[in-house]
RNA sequence: GCUCAAGUGGCGGAAUUGGUAGACGCGCUGGAUUCAAAAUCCAGUUCUUUCGGGAGUGUGGGUUCGAUUCCCACCUUGAGUACCA
């Protein structure tokens, strides 16, 4: 009988849906284990072979937590709204929603031809309006609440208006924007009902403000920080301008600590932590403010260095700083004001781009020095950004290379404040070991204590205190798009007021265009039926807009980051209407225990999700305040593109080997039609694109090489393998096992079909042993003992893919799994006790193979069901084992020795052998010693 | 520039409480089977050699009886980040 994996593939894959063999229960005896995947947009290019390499690891894991006695759960859903749908319906009229659904269609189908063990019975789609809903009900309690830093929590915004209605807001330690007014309780409760709330929204955790936002023109909308790349857009790589607009944002910031302080708790990837808390940047330092020479502004700035205050020679601010026009003098306006016009006009990508060009203006005010009361000039330059700190630094250049620089540039003093350091040629920033010098009161103090010092005097005079300050800006929370999920927003009098809980969800309206309006408006604004009557509770048509009983709804959406926030939570009960999640499905499941997905989400996805978990955490809402305890980036499947080499200027075109006598170009082609040696048919070719058809092709030895290069998987290279055709010829279980077989799971590695032929035998040997065993193709196995080798087969490869499992490592199990079959072959093996458990371990690598043979061993349950074999030492024990023998290091042999000599045997057995091959070799023997060690250690 | 990760045959990679480097697979070579091909099976495959051996895990040092593994310096590649005061 032939291994046809196609007829066991489809029979098991329809045998799991009809038995619901993988659905996990919210009860149950069993300790419980959660594996999630970063579910994946459906785009309309469907999957290609690398898509599926984490799925394939987390199924493996899940597979074997259930072997091991774990209620596994292992969801999988559909991160469904997105930019690429939205982008095809502007070109082509088609409803977002229908491409969406086509395209769920065509991954659902891929991805149950690869066998996984899913429960899709807790299937979540974020663009689904009963998924949504808690999406919507999610930003409404953030709404509802601000972060208290007393009790470092968040805590229900009625709090904070109680707090108001008593005290005012003077001694009120809760995180708000910046230029947030200090009122007393009597002014509070004189506040009319907008001013009341315009101040509640310096507080709220998601709020609306007029913000600089990334601005894409190309796109129609704006970004966040994490999806600009080098200074243009991620997806398409527009430019992206700077721009102020009203916008809902997100005060992540107020969690920065804690999510950073969270980092100590979980298992998560060094580098992908290391780049949260990059993206976080905290800084510790101190705010000192400086007054200005005949003003009464003062302009503050933060330092890290306090304790470098004494060798201030002048300040700069930001071009965009607001004091800058205040403070400029009559006689160097013209020239401020020209270079504050210059920088506006430079892209953010030009500034930073060029970073190498020293610019900047005098301003010609001066502000006076805290302690030395001296005067010190202030410049503006766009070294300095507006968005970090307070746009303003105070400049100390014998301690800084920028402030350095720019001081030799424009010939400013550069006072030195260290001991015996020389600054002729470059700032020092070293801290350790530095002593201060010429500094009054810091003189003679090294670093740690001139820092402290220098904090305690500022705080002690009024002039400053001690600060931390983070990188992490808060995130805009605004979509101008339409496939996005609506906000639960209407305006009255133009402040935002939230729908109620009840009337959720608030359903995307239909549009006619999916563009943006011709007066600016996002695409929602071509909707017609948009407006909340409070009376119905219910959206009307926007022509009954009266501002009385019925209002005009919010017309941005919410980014792509809303609905991936907490979807690992709803998973847990996705089928509940009444609750984001029963807090009984919450206390059982808690979080995941296992995240497989790609490091890209590190300061996007991963970062939001966490600051979304610990909000929930503090609200009481969910049990703990880490969604995932353990993290693994699974690396990517690169291509291998094919390149045909044009000789420049002509249609011929020419083999590898011949390219270097001609001038070439280079053009990718179909990876598909290229075989395992790199040979590519001509005919086939011609017929790929009308540019070939008539084209001349010089071959080397009757044959086209191709040339190769490793990059992305993607479309416009030609190089994507479409996982549908190798489960057609090689099968799912061949897929699976080769996609681990390529190598270590976090590491990136390119994809080369001709590998595969190497697994997909390795199953034929497999199909083989098995059936050699069975009689008649029938039942064949014996309950004879087995005998001490293929016991000692059994356990070794227990005892290796056990840990192989545990380590993630899944490359090199499939190696065990390889000898094992051919040592069970070549002994000839047909004992139950060994061709069971054997098939359990190979069971969550290629479960399709083995249920079908567990079948064939009469067993009637799924092999799903079979616990995993226990690992028994007592098999492995050897009597005697060779040991390698060294003297110097230099000459080597090995012998055979007992394992129970004692320390003298060993010696005299291996002076023995010492001896012939001395007297072999016609020389004296050596002195030998043993040192004791894991393995026999002889010196001579 | 900074941070992190990684450098092992023709290729993907294995081996790390320091102990026979190159498991397993691909590719390649030879053989068996076949009219032939595919498939399958067997043998070989780091380099070098005067067939005794010698060299060998990016480079140069160090620790050790012994280093792919530990330490120092350097080189290369990849990833992230970038005027963060």
């Amino acid at each position: 009988m032939q291994y046809n994996h196609q007829e066991i593939e489809k029979k098991w894959q329809d045998e799991w849906r009809k038995r619901e063999t993988f659905k996990a229960e919210n009860n149950s005896e069993k300790p419980k284990y959660y594996v999630l995947d970063m579910f994946p947009y459906p785009s309309g290019a469907g999957l290609h072979v690398g898509h599926p390499l984490g799925y394939i690891a987390s199924d493996i894991y899940a597979r074997y937590k259930r072997h091991k006695g774990f209620n596994v759960l292992h969801p999988q859903g559909y991160d469904s709204f997105g930019l690429p749908a939205e982008q095809y319906a502007i070109q082509t009229g088609q409803h977002p929603a229908k491409t969406t659904d086509e395209n769920i269609k065509t991954y659902r189908r891929q991805l149950d031809q690869i066998g996984f063990s899913f429960d899709w019975s807790r299937e979540v789609r974020t663009s689904n309006p009963e998924y949504y809903k808690w999406t919507q009900w999610v930003f409404i309690q953030l709404f509802n609440s601000c972060y208290c830093n007393e009790i470092d929590k968040a805590r229900p915004i009625s709090d904070l208006v109680a707090v108001f209605e008593k005290e005012g807001n003077a001694n009120c330690n809760t995180v708000c924007d910046e230029d947030t007014p200090t009122f007393s309780a009597e002014e509070w409760n004189n506040f009319s009902e907008k001013e009341q709330q315009e101040i509640l929204l310096k507080y709220r955790l998601t709020f609306l403000s007029d913000t600089e936002v990334n601005w894409c023109p190309a796109l129609g909308t704006v970004l966040a920080n994490d999806e600009i790349v080098n200074g243009v857009s991620e997806r398409g790589g527009h430019p992206v301008i700077r721009k102020k607009m009203t916008q809902w944002s997100m005060r992540i910031s107020a969690y920065a600590q804690r999510l950073l302080d969270g980092l100590d708790t979980i298992d998560w990837p060094q580098p992908l932590k290391d780049s949260q808390t990059n993206w976080i940047g905290r800084s510790q330092g101190a705010m000192v403010e400086f007054k200005i020479e005949n003003s009464e502004s003062k302009i503050s700035v933060f330092t890290t260095r306090p304790d470098t205050i004494f060798g201030v020679s002048f300040m700069t601010l930001a071009p965009e700083h607001e004091l800058v026009s205040e403070i400029t003098t009559e006689a160097q306006k013209a020239e401020v004001e020209a270079y504050v016009e210059a920088t506006a006009k430079r892209s953010e990508r030009d500034r930073m781009a060029d970073v190498k060009t020293i610019s900047g203006a005098f301003t010609g005010a001066y502000a006076i020095h805290p302690f030395s009361g001296e005067k010190v000039q202030i410049w503006i330059g766009d070294y300095v950004l507006a968005s970090y700190g307070t746009g303003a630094v105070m400049a100390v250049p014998c301690g800084d290379q920028r402030d350095y620089d720019f001081a030799k540039h424009f010939g400013i003093d550069i006072p030195n404040i260290f001991e015996n350091v020389d600054i002729s040629e470059a700032a020092h920033a070293d801290k350790e070991g530095t002593v201060i010098a010429n500094s009054d009161f810091l003189s003679g103090l090294k670093y740690k204590k001139a820092l402290k010092l220098a904090i305690y005097e500022l705080e002690k005079k009024g002039l400053g205190y001690g600060k931390i300050n983070y990188r992490l800006r808060d995130a805009v929370f605004s979509r101008q798009r339409y496939w996005g999920e609506p906000f639960p927003v209407y305006y009255v009098d133009g402040m935002p007021q939230m729908i109620a809980d009840q009337h959720l969800p608030i359903v995307l309206p239909e549009v006619e265009k999916y563009l943006p309006t011709e007066d600016g408006q996002p695409p929602l604004g071509n909707a017609e039926v948009w407006a909340w009557d409070t009376t119905t509770n219910s959206v009307v048509e926007n022509s009954k807009i009266d501002h009385e009983t019925i209002f005009p709804l919010e017309l941005n959406t919410m980014p792509g980051w809303a609905g991936s926030s907490y979807y690992f939570n709803r998973y847990m009960d996705s089928n509940n209407s009444s609750e984001f999640a029963s807090k009984e499905a919450l206390d059982y499941w808690k979080q995941v225990d296992l995240y497989i997905g790609g490091s890209e989400h590190a300061t996007g996805h991963l970062l939001y999700a966490r600051f979304w978990q610990k909000f929930l955490f503090d609200m009481n809402l969910v049990p703990v305040d880490e969604f995932a305890k353990k993290l693994i980036n699974q690396g990517m499947i690169l291509g291998t593109s094919a390149i045909v080499y044009r000789i420049t200027g002509t249609n011929k075109y020419v083999s590898k080997g011949l390219k270097d006598q001609y001038e070439t170009d280079e053009l990718r082609v179909d990876v598909n039609l290229v075989n395992n040696a790199d040979e590519i048919d001509v005919e086939e070719l011609k017929n790929w694109q009308p540019q070939f058809k008539d084209a001349e092709f010089l071959l080397d030895e009757g044959k086209y090489i191709v040339g190769r290069e490793v990059e992305k998987m993607s479309k416009r290279w030609f190089n994507v393998v479409n996982p549908d055709d190798i489960c057609e010829e090689y099968g799912a279980d061949s897929l699976r096992l080769f996609e681990m077989f390529l190598g270590p799971l976090e590491q990136s590695k390119p994809w080369k079909t001709s590998g595969i032929s190497g697994v997909y035998s390795f199953l034929k040997k497999l199909w083989k042993l098995y059936h050699s065993s069975l009689e008649g193709g029938q039942v064949g196995v014996t309950d004879a003992e087995p005998t001490k080798d293929e016991l000692k087969t059994l356990h070794k490869t227990i005892k290796k893919v056990e840990e192989d499992i545990e380590n993630f490592s899944f490359n090199t199990s499939v190696s065990t799994f390889m000898i094992a079959v051919n040592e069970l072959t070549a002994q000839k093996c047909n004992k139950r006790a060994i061709l069971e458990p054997l098939l359990i371990l190979i069971s969550p690598y290629a479960p399709h193979i083995a249920e079908e043979l567990w079948e064939k061993l009469g067993n009637t349950e799924s092999i799903s069901e079979a616990d995993f074999p226990v690992f028994d030492e007592k098999h492995l024990v050897e009597s005697s084992k060779n040991y390698p023998i060294s003297f110097n290091g230099k000459m080597r042999f090995t012998l055979e020795l007992s394992l129970d000599l004692s320390k003298e045997e060993i010696e005299t057995t291996v002076l023995a052998h010492e001896k012939t091959q001395a007297q072999l070799q016609g020389r004296t023997p050596k002195k030998v010693i043993v040192v004791p060690g894991k393995i026999v250690n002889i010196v001579g």
